[in-house]
DNA sequence: TTGTATGCGTTATCAG
DNA sequence: CTGATAACGCATACAA
């Protein structure tokens, strides 16, 4: 029962030490009371408990214990786009699931952020957020930077799909294989007249046809090294890239590509199933049918809204893993055991959009 | 250029006062430097800064900072279930889209956390976590433990489709009336033997045919509020609940549904487009026509994977300015702005999956 | 089991 | 423009 004499109670909030007092124990005691590293007294409690209602007191202020202890809890996955991307992009969702996960169960928070540099001056970045870990997802050498700050905290961090420096843990997807993989079925199908649809070469995300110069300036990992492994196997394609991974951005490049004329393409290696749907959908538009006037490959695995029929072929990857891995990776960092970059491999799948090309026919 | 004796370097990072004394400033000039809060003399920000980087200094420690501050820049976003549920759900990922693009625009970190009774002891909750506010999303009854943690840490909160208490901030959805006015659309076309296949009941997600009783248990808010609209027109509708927002559960639902039988409705209202799918999956299955045989409503307004050439008949719910909406609350509350619940709404769509019932044949 | 003393690293305030 | 001082709220080592 509360008196009605209370009208001194002190403005600010409570703190342990008034409960504390209230209580008339120690601080210490009550600090323990409210964390339960050690044993306290039933009654003690009870009357611990009892003070901080009567205040209002709602446990040890984050900020403080947090510096106290040194940790956080929090782990800030970071990435270079736009934070919806995280949420629109489906292999980007199928890893975060995956993430979480695993950060769930090492019981750490995820704070989402954007590699920003020209964020609101306090927002919370890499090298200011409270956190103990970080995961970095598609580090392209803009994002070095980042990766030093925080490095210099001495930060644990894990890169995912990154170019990260040496000695960063990475997760990894074996992009050459699984793409150079694609390109050789493409080929041993009989095409040789074969366009690439490729993910955005950097961060200004510039569509359209690329010659061996803007190839030249391709800062993004994936985009860079699925890239290289098609023309490994068709050094002449013609290369286009998008603006992002949608399927308007393929529809936008298939149009470009399938466009009346004789050097219209036989076969479109597209670098995210979404391109793939999109460089369909402009196939059907000019009227062409899918395999048999143009074969389109994609990569990912992901389901595709809106192919019809058509199961494309594609490279499958393992997305959730790879979250699953890098959350993994942050847990064993934490607890100072040893833990290595990983690599995970894709399956290639074979659709039905994909068929014989003329040399085959 | 780093003499070789330095390895008397003390082991512990160093603090801001470590740079002070070597750069022979005061600590607050040397907070100074790195706050931008003040202007300080080019020389002597040089001196600061040229210490800092000779001792390793990466900058104020944020958990010092946020304790000082009384601010972490964060602010929290919380689900009931797993969090996997941000990443997978269409719905959800819209709305997310709009509400890390508000509260990034407000400088403020995104912590995502699930509302875990039996979370590891130490991860972050809403409880505990350094936040400056939150956001509360699909708030059910067993949610409201958590929204009164918040409330007793005096923390700005906003409600997205929530059961929160009266004087909480919310941002609603005006699923009565879109519920209901689909179920009018369906009255009207001359349907009387209408199912409903809703959402999950409760965190328990029981699938299945629910009696009254059942039906009485409801605690998740959205579900209870579709259902209702709908009996009020179809008041003995049979009700059927799945175990979340899918396809696959949709499939099960119809399944269910539309197995051989006098009893078999003529129209279906699914609570949300995946399910919906799933249902018209399972009239598929079983050989029968949308909409001759069967009409299939949704809700939600998002595009679904495999409808093929049909086009839903659906309530679209505006999810991404739903969560611009929630951002732009927090926005308010945290600048200590007037801010008032809001409520957005719904707009019909017919699609082609409904059509004229027995009675108007 | 409980209490005492100390410092975690910073920044706001105010005086110079 | 710079410096001295005083919290911010807590958790731990250690002693009792």
């Amino acid at each position: 029962m509360t008196s009605d004499t209370d009208a001194t109670r002190p403005r600010r909030r409570a703190t342990i030490a008034d409960v504390a007092r209230a209580a008339g124990v120690s601080p210490s005691t009550a600090s323990v009371v409210f964390s339960g590293k050690a044993p306290v007294a039933e009654a003690t409690k009870e009357r611990v408990l009892g003070a901080a209602a009567e205040l209002g007191y709602t446990g040890p202020d984050p900020r403080a214990a947090s510096l106290r202890r040194g940790r956080s809890g929090i782990v800030a996955v970071a990435f270079e786009e736009h934070l919806r991307a995280a949420f629109l992009d489906p292999v980007k969702t199928a890893m975060m699931d995956g993430l979480t996960d695993a950060l769930a169960a090492l019981g750490a928070g995820v704070l989402l952020l954007r590699d920003d540099p020209h964020a609101a001056p306090d927002a919370p970045t890499l090298a200011s957020a409270p956190i103990d870990a970080a995961v970095l997802i598609g580090c392209s050498p803009r994002m070095r930077g980042s990766l030093e700050d925080v490095r210099a905290r001495r930060l644990p961090v894990v890169v995912i799909e990154g170019d990260a420096g040496q000695d960063a843990l990475r997760i990894e997807l074996d992009n050459r294989e699984a793409a150079g993989q694609l390109a050789r079925h493409v080929h041993g199908l009989g095409h040789e007249h074969v366009a690439v649809v490729t993910l955005p070469f950097d961060s200004l995300r510039e569509r359209g046809d690329a010659d061996e110069a803007r190839i030249a300036t391709i800062t993004t990992p994936v985009t860079q090294i699925r890239l290289e492994a098609v023309r490994a196997v068709f050094p002449d394609a013609r290369v286009v890239s998008a603006g992002g991974s949608s399927i308007d951005e393929g529809l936008i490049a298939g149009r470009l590509l399938l466009a009346e004329g004789e050097s219209r393409p036989t076969a479109v290696l597209a670098q995210s199933d979404l391109l793939a749907a999109g460089v369909i959908r402009a196939a059907e538009e000019a009227g062409l049918r899918v395999p048999e006037d143009v074969s389109v490959a994609g990569f990912d695995g992901i389901s595709v809204d809106g192919l019809g029929a058509h199961v494309l072929t594609t490279a499958v990857q393992p997305a959730v893993e790879k979250g699953r891995a890098a959350g993994e990776a942050v847990a064993r960092l934490l607890a100072g055991e040893p833990a290595a970059s990983i690599r995970l491999t894709c399956t290639f799948r074979e659709g039905t959009t994909t068929g014989p090309g003329p040399a085959h026919r």
